[in-house]
DNA sequence: CGCAGTCAAGAGCAGTGCTCTCGCTTTTGA
DNA sequence: TCAAAAGCGAGAGCACTGCTCTTGACTGCG
């Protein structure tokens, strides 16, 4: 390992801090970054910002692949930080992380998750860091089924849909009964949606004490997933 | 009541016409609609677009009013045309309605309910065309108490969230147990990110039964919200 | 030391939303 | 009936965008 030539060092600090500032943009004047606006904040022309990044979209791709692992960070911290054998207190962390996150970053999580640029297509790097948080949610499950505090539904799957299920489970890793596992995936999807209904302002306007509600509709998930 | 003027049709007839090449525009390029190429397909020239419009999010906002209202109508179609006492048919009809209408409609939806454009707030007039989709669903869970087919949760919800939701309760007119609206918005909620999910492309890659996967989260849902 | 590689700057292209002015036509009201 | 008013489309222009290409200066390696 030779020490990188202090071009190097240079340029990955100029990396860094081109991000910095674009970070800082997509926070104050929302999702329609401009490179010329960046590029004016520090102190260069635009066609600067093309030695560092080709084009726009890889610099937002790079600000999302930074995102998405800065949520999966925060995500994977909180269901660590709780104790392991208590299930319900776990899913709980884990989906106060996420939307604490969101609250705190707004416009990563509408690039993230929000409606995707019509030009743009997320390349395969970010697939991974994408799947951090429902992946952490569905840890919680495995270790209630491994540990047996976590029982199957009743039923099970209708074919065909327990076949493409199962598949799932395969491909993530996390053995869950298919039944379980798509309780689990209802649980991800709204998470999602009650973050992306009071970040994009749908009903909250009404509810007050949205802690309190975002609290019980996430342990209305874990209800129905059977956590203890 | 005086028959309009000459110039008062075609002008309504030239606002519908715009209107009708910009969505096609919004479904063929996506959302970043371009008022000039609205106008070249118009054989225009773009400062004539503003005699109709004062401005782009005008545009847009009309926009997003017909699409507010065709996917309303499409819910309550859906829902009327069930069995009124088949309450679970009728809460897997509107749904169905719902996500057939968005898949056919991608940029649509995404427009109405994809991250907010940063510039853009959306005007008063749209509250009420987007409420019809959620309250088509509360119809249901209002008609299944009213007959008795449906009960209130076991536990009521605790302090302060019970008063939330008996406000909204109150604002939205449809009479429901606090912890019973509660489960309907879990039901909206969850409508939502599946639709979300599937349109945005993020996990249903490996689901190839999109529709029974669909349709068996949705019924998780009636699970929960225990419509029999 | 010299040269290849790296860098920032500037000009320029095609596109955007939007404003303003200029003629032309239609509608309106005395 | 006829002039004033209002509506309309075209065009020029402003400030902005992402992006490309060229030019000249600088740096560090062989």
């Amino acid at each position: 390992m030779v020490a990188p030539s202090l071009r190097a060092r240079v340029r990955a600090g100029m990396i860094e801090e081109i991000k910095a500032v674009a970070r800082r943009h997509l926070a104050t004047d929302g999702a329609d970054l401009s490179l010329r606006a960046v590029a004016r904040d520090l102190g260069m022309v635009s066609s600067a910002i093309y030695r560092y990044f080709p084009s726009r979209d890889d610099l937002l791709t790079a600000l999302i692949l930074e995102a998405y692992d800065a949520l999966g960070d925060a995500v994977e911290a909180a269901d660590a930080a709780a104790d392991q054998d208590d299930l319900r207190g776990r899913w709980h962390a884990a989906g106060r992380a996420a939307r604490t996150w969101a609250l705190a970053h707004p416009a990563e999580y509408a690039l993230l998750y929000g409606s995707p640029v019509p030009g743009y297509a997320a390349p395969d790097d970010t697939v991974a860091p994408a799947q951090r948080p429902p992946m952490t949610l569905l840890g919680i499950l495995r270790d209630g089924v491994a540990t047996g505090r976590l029982a199957a539904p009743g039923e099970d799957l209708p074919e065909p849909l327990r076949g493409d299920v199962a598949d799932l489970v395969d491909q993530t890793g996390v053995a869950l009964p298919p039944a379980l596992m798509a309780r689990g995936m209802a649980g991800w999807t709204q998470l999602f949606g009650l973050i992306s209904f009071e970040l994009f302002g749908r009903i909250n306007r009404a509810l007050p004490h949205r802690d309190e509600y975002f609290d019980h509709q996430i342990g209305l998930m874990a209800d129905l997933i059977g956590l203890p």
